[in-house]
DNA sequence: CGATTTTGACCTGCGC
DNA sequence: GCGCAGGTCAAAATCG
């Protein structure tokens, strides 16, 4: 409880339309020159933590649609809790231990029969007080969890009461990092920092 | 008693 | 072809 937490987000650099806004229900709130730069290659030397090289480039890349996956995006967390609530009901269906991690990764579905939407969660292993969730996949349905918490803004945006998955993001608390350049993954205005907020320049939320 | 979690087995893709 | 690693399945256990 009270447990100071953040969230840093990115993707997996994948060149769909769908995006995190998509997943959200956020797009409709964001300004469209914002919308205009997808993800892109400044956030792909971010995303190994939570999508491997072997995933990321020589699966999907080299034979082609075999475990074709849908777009993935990550964000990472400071929270003491494994299993972020997000609103939405999930069912676990695996653990795997995972190289170079000794934390184990869970794997999560929607437990809407329609929804195939998936998640991936580990604990980082550079910070162990970092969680990684990746969500793949898109809601097909509202979600069954009434918000609380805050309105988040983004990029010093104000936004309107935004569809109902927003502020349920995680434990009903708002964990949406303030930079949208982190929620799009747009580039960085600087050379020198990363594509994706750090520990040392990410926001908290309370 | 239904829903969810746990956990070992199995499947698939990739590198060597 | 083989071994490794990630991802999924499914039966058993647990929970509310």
């Amino acid at each position: 409880m009270m447990a100071r937490e953040k969230a840093e987000l990115f993707s997996d650099g994948d060149r769909s339309s769908f995006s995190f806004l998509d997943l959200l229900g956020m797009r409709d709130f964001i300004p469209s020159s914002l919308l205009e730069h997808p993800p892109e290659s400044t956030i792909s030397s971010t995303s190994v933590e939570a999508d491997p090289p072997k995933l990321n480039k020589s699966r999907s890349e080299k034979k082609g649609q075999k475990r074709k996956k849908g777009p993935r995006f990550a964000f990472r967390t400071k929270s003491e809790i494994d299993h972020l609530e997000d609103g939405y009901r999930w069912r676990k269906y695996g653990q795997k231990a995972v190289k170079n991690s000794p934390y184990p990764r869970s794997y999560y579905r929607c437990t809407c029969v329609t929804c195939g939407v998936k998640k991936r969660v580990e604990r980082s292993c550079e910070d162990p007080s970092v969680v990684v969730t990746t969500y793949e996949g898109q809601h097909t349905h509202p979600c069954p969890v009434a918000p609380r918490g805050v309105m988040p803004e983004v990029a010093g945006l104000s936004f309107a009461p935004p569809p109902v998955q927003l502020n349920t993001f995680i434990g009903g608390y708002s964990y949406l990092p303030l930079d949208a350049r982190h929620v799009y993954g747009l580039p960085s205005s600087s050379t020198s920092s990363p594509a994706y907020p750090t520990a040392d320049n990410a926001p908290f939320l309370y």
